[in-house]
DNA sequence: TTCCTTGCAAAACTTTTGCATTAAA
DNA sequence: TTTAATGCAAAAGTTTTGCAAGGAA
């Protein structure tokens, strides 16, 4: 077994027991699923994700992947983010954090949440309190 | 006159005047858009927009709302927002500020910049400057 | 006239859903 | 065996586009 292999299943191990933990049952999709996005931190599209399973042979369909990737999200293992309204993203990083939007390319690049400091917010109205914070830093290419 | 036309009256000639000053063409659609977006600060769908202009007796088709809307944002006139991914909203309010987003009931409350204050931001990747900042805190139902 | 805008319908995309089939416990 | 998940295709929802007709300069 050389190292790709093995380090593969060693992923796709880890993987199902995180799933198994959420009370998800690790089917092959899942697990495979689990594994693209879990391998590091990164910001997917379903389509890319249905994509990239399929070109490297594994038999999927969109369904299962939009499926599964609300169900991930609906879990807290991986986070749905809304960067340009085009299209959903996938972000593997479910600690808090926030991102840069290079707008020009569409990258997404995480900011830790030491890097942001908020010396004041606002009061939540009445009734309510907050559930999260999403900040998205959009950059442009520097004129200088 | 009641004091109602004349006061529609009077919104539909500055935002016709506000359009000519951005070099837009003020068509009846496009006032009329205007008008209804520009009345006051508010958040507003595409569809939201055509039905109550629908409403309201005016003839316009939904290519002329997409169409004007995009044209409204790319000229600065309205701004807009990716709240959920499930549809875009567009701001009448252009002047910089953050959003309170109500996930419960789908509300968006204007949040002003000098309620927020940031005591430390990341420095942008080589290359890049910050274009914008986009601040979106979550709400939800208090439980207490 | 000439150019731009509109309306309509169709197309393009992303995402969801219904249902028969398949896989997991 | 029983329940849940998958795949496929179709549907649904939002947004864009092609093109003929209409309107402004």
């Amino acid at each position: 077994m050389d190292q790709n292999a093995s380090q593969q299943e060693t992923v796709a191990a880890r993987c199902e027991q995180r799933l198994s933990e959420a009370g998800i049952r690790p089917t092959a999709q899942r697990v495979r699923i689990a594994s693209l996005l879990l391998s590091e931190p990164q910001h997917l599209s379903a389509e890319q994700i249905l994509a990239t399973l399929r070109g490297s042979g594994a038999r999927v369909s969109k369904a299962t992947v939009y499926n599964t990737l609300n169900l991930f999200a609906a879990r807290g293992i991986i986070r749905q983010l809304s960067v340009d309204g085009s299209r959903a993203w996938f972000d593997s990083n479910v600690d808090a954090h926030y991102h840069f939007h290079d707008v020009a390319s569409g990258a997404l690049i995480d900011v830790p949440v030491p890097s942001v400091e908020f010396s004041r917010l606002p009061v939540p109205p009445p009734g309510t309190e907050v559930a999260g914070i999403d900040l998205i830093i959009r950059l442009r290419r520097k004129a200088s």
